[in-house]
DNA sequence: GATTATTTGTTGACATATAAACAATCTATT
DNA sequence: AATAGATTGTTTATATGTCAACAAATAATC
């Protein structure tokens, strides 16, 4: 068995940082976005579908966004109901639902889109890129280290 | 006014990466504090209360978790059912509870923290201390101008 | 082809989160 | 001291999120 540190080490405070930043960050998302009467993850869905012109099933909605499935579907019901998304039948498969923009939401991302993009540049403000960029790499060797984590601790051996 | 990028710059690139390897840390949170049946806030309430015995009240709880009053409410309810923090009335305030941790409580954080910290060494790995470091002060200046960001777009000029 | 297994979306129960409104209390101003 | 203002915790309504169980449809196996 490895050296197990008792007491909370720099890496530790790191991490509380970490997740004290990202909720700081999805704290100032909601009330940037509250201009559009939208939540973060309901803009995260339009931004998703945005990309995807073709559309997605509601699985594959909540695999991008890392949530569970039952979540999408009131995320995309209330969506629809303002006429933003649009469930469409899928001819080969009557089990999921083709979820597309429709031009209404098209535009409201098309809307939003300049101010979030300034405003990502104002949040790494004083950080260079490189370091922007290096720092993105660390995150993602950070999300694969707690997801192994994750996993690998309901099923030890 | 300044350059408006309409187009996503690699800064924003590295917000979402932020944005995301925040909720899977999140997520793997749930996943490692399940085995003691407890929600990653409730852990950060007995957390936030081993770090002061003397104890505090919601509202402080709340400044201290970034969330609202209210949702300290249930939070304390569910914990102080399990016997693990406890709401005792303060002599000059009849407004307030100062939320303590019992003594089951107490035992509870200390048979987490050891498993807690050495999560965090694994979820730093392959990172050296110095990057870790660095990071640590960037995401507090990314922090800061977040919450600015919140706070100045609902109220402009 | 029939059975079994998997996938997809929904539902219900619940925890977590915000916001607004409220009651009770404390503080400050006059 | 009386009033006005601020603070604290709860409640209600609603959104967000998980999980387990379900129904329907598809895929895989025999």
């Amino acid at each position: 068995m490895k050296g197990q540190p008792c007491a909370p080490g720099p890496r530790y405070q790191a991490l509380i940082e970490l997740l004290r930043t990202a909720e700081t960050l999805w704290n100032s998302s909601r009330v940037f976005f509250a201009r559009w009467d939208l939540s973060p993850s309901q803009f995260n869905v339009l931004n998703l579908l945005y990309e995807q012109p073709e559309g997605c099933t509601q699985i594959s909605l909540s695999r991008q966004l890392i949530m569970h499935r039952s979540n999408i579907t009131g995320l995309v019901d209330r969506l629809e109901a303002r006429g933003l998304v649009r469930r469409k039948e899928i001819p080969g498969d009557r089990r999921a639902f083709n979820v597309v923009l429709t031009p209404e939401g098209k535009k409201l991302v098309m809307a939003i889109q300049p101010h979030y993009f300034r405003a990502a540049e104002v949040v790494w403000n004083g950080i260079t890129e490189e370091r922007a960029e290096q720092i993105v790499t660390d995150l993602q060797s950070i999300s694969d280290n707690a997801t192994k984590i994750a996993t690998e601790s309901n099923e030890p051996k």
